[in-house]
RNA sequence: GCCGCGUUGGUCAAGGGGUUAAGACGCCUCCCUUUCACGGAGGAAUCACGGGUUCGAAUCCCGUACGUGGUACCA
């Protein structure tokens, strides 16, 4: 059998939303399962459509998420070009060896003509006519004109396109990995352009020429395809390259709260959609990312890989090696998915509490540095992530979490003390700050055995303590446990703010 | 409208003729912890509907409904 070689091929106009990387993600796994390549070509067919910038941004998410390409406009391969603006010749042979055997043919129709075929055979049954073997002997083209009016058209230099000529009545299917036997009528189908009129071909013929030329065995996309998959069935064979055909799956939709997920719904919802920030250069609309909200790309790849697809145990958390090893296309359910991001959140934490700390130590530093606290002991940043990642969720939530432990809080949360302040506490705090200056055991069971004894001494119940010293270290109740804070704080800065705190509750 | 694809709890889903219909997220209760989490123990679903086939159907078949995608010289 020959090697596995699969593609992503997007087109360069925006941001690489969640459906896309899920299929890049498929795509890879599928491939490296298979010690097979995994080639990125850029669809860029549509001029009108180029958006600068879009093409780094694509490179930028796949190195982000782990999924380097074997082959692309950046890694060189034997079958390049791998962008088809740059393969643009190669094309009109065999749009033009297709009408030489019939199978296609010239349509000089210009957009007027289109819109007025349409317009004349609109009707409340049929809303959208189609350019089919029932129009286009009424349309201007190489099967209604004779040779002769072809010719002249041809030689006039009239714009034309190149249109498949689907057969009147045959039924064309295949078998589809996730989904199985898919079967088509081709009467059903309108004549799709496969060249257009500047000399660029469409997504179908294009699709079909570079799958064949880069020796594609698998072709992985979205669900949208497939009801253009009847064309390029036909295009396979009637270029005579049936054999070679990869085999297909279709791949389902990600779904969003209403419909299928759009950017708009991020926005609208309050979740990323898309890999990583994106700004149109044109709008300068800024469309979030999962990366800038605080994902882990573990988490990402891991929660997109279980969005349609499972291993039939319970296990929920793969990382990348384990997705290679694991993954079947048989196993991708069928029907759309419909993204939560409540349990994409819920994977993230899961990973930040499973890695390693130095995973995520260089983004927290970041972080906090744009909170305005820069952090000078990496070590000590360590140990603080080690301490409260079970309570962070998404990256951003370390800043709240591990501050105090590098800046002293500006504000205590004096309203949670206040009520139940008195002069028992004042004294006991002024104590044991007292106290702690000469402990020479500076660690959680020292810090604590000091705290009980004393409270035992001043006749308080440890328990009503421990709010009061929370919120003079911390400066609010949240963080982890309070001996533990003060143990990584060290001794100056804990006497120093018990001292200072009690000042301020007083006041 | 037509064509394709789909339909198991709010969401992701296992299960593909005989099961008390797994598990996870979220939600609720409790335990742990006199912060917040983590962790632990529980609670809540007759598998879209209607017909078949069968001793027996979530599982097979047909229909309907609903959803979703396509119906561009966009991918």
């Amino acid at each position: 059998m020959s090697k596995v070689r699969v593609r992503f091929a997007p087109s360069p106009t925006g941001g690489l939303h969640l459906g896309g990387v899920r299929t890049v993600l498929y795509n890879y796994l599928f491939a490296k399962q298979h010690k097979g390549d995994f080639i990125l070509r850029i669809e860029d067919t549509d001029q009108t459509r180029f958006v600068p910038g879009a093409e780094e941004y694509i490179f930028a998410c796949l190195k982000w998420c782990g999924m380097e390409p074997d082959e692309s406009p950046l890694h060189k391969g034997s079958y390049g070009p791998y962008r088809q603006s740059e393969r643009k010749e190669q094309y009109r042979q065999y749009a033009e060896q297709l009408v030489k055997n019939g199978y296609a043919y010239y349509a000089f129709d210009t957009k007027e003509d289109l819109e007025k075929m349409r317009e004349e055979n609109k009707t409340a049954e049929n809303p959208s006519p189609q350019y089919d073997h029932r129009i286009r002997g009424k349309m201007q083209n190489s099967l209604s004109l004779t040779e002769a009016e072809v010719n002249d058209l041809l030689t006039r230099n009239t714009p034309y396109v190149i249109r498949i000529k689907m057969p009147e009545n045959e039924v064309i299917g295949f078998t589809d990995m996730i989904r199985g036997e898919i079967r088509f009528e081709t009467g059903l189908v309108d004549d799709k352009v496969l060249l257009k009129a500047d000399g660029m071909p469409t997504y179908h013929l294009a699709v079909v020429v570079d799958d064949y030329l880069m020796k594609i065995t698998h072709a992985f996309r979205g669900e949208e395809w497939l009801p253009s998959a009847p064309v390029h069935l036909l295009l396979w064979k009637y270029l005579g390259w049936e054999n070679e055909m990869p085999q297909w799956a279709h791949l389902p939709l990600i779904l969003g709260p209403n419909g299928k997920l759009s950017k708009r719904d991020g926005a609208k919802y309050g979740f990323p959609v898309f890999a990583m920030n994106w700004t149109d250069p044109r709008t300068n609309e800024l469309t979030e990312g999962f990366k800038e909200r605080g994902f882990l790309p573990e988490a990402f790849v891991n929660l997109l890989a279980v969005l349609g697809w499972n291993d039939g145990t319970e296990q929920e958390l793969f990382s990348m090696e384990e997705l290679i090893s694991k993954f079947s296309m048989e196993r991708v359910h069928v029907a759309g998915a419909r993204f939560d991001f409540e349990k994409a959140k819920w994977f993230n934490h899961e990973w930040i509490k499973k890695s390693a700390v130095q995973n995520y130590t260089l983004t927290v530093k970041e972080l906090l540095g744009s909170a305005g606290i820069s952090v000078t002991d990496e070590g000590k940043l360590e140990s603080v992530l080690e301490l409260v990642k079970d309570r962070c969720t998404l990256l951003p939530d370390f800043v709240q979490q591990s501050s105090f432990f590098f800046k002293t809080p500006d504000r205590l949360d004096v309203d949670a003390v206040k009520p139940k302040w008195t002069a028992d506490k004042k004294d006991f705090f002024t104590a044991y700050a007292d106290k702690l200056a000469s402990l020479s055991e500076w660690n959680i069971p020292g810090l604590e055995n000091c705290f009980k004894q004393l409270a035992a001494e001043k006749n308080i119940k440890p328990g009503d303590l421990q709010l009061p010293l929370r919120i003079m270290l911390v400066g609010g109740k949240y963080g982890p446990p309070v001996f533990a804070i003060a143990e990584l704080l060290g001794k100056d800065e804990t006497i120093r703010r018990i001292n200072n705190a009690i000042v301020v509750i007083e006041g």
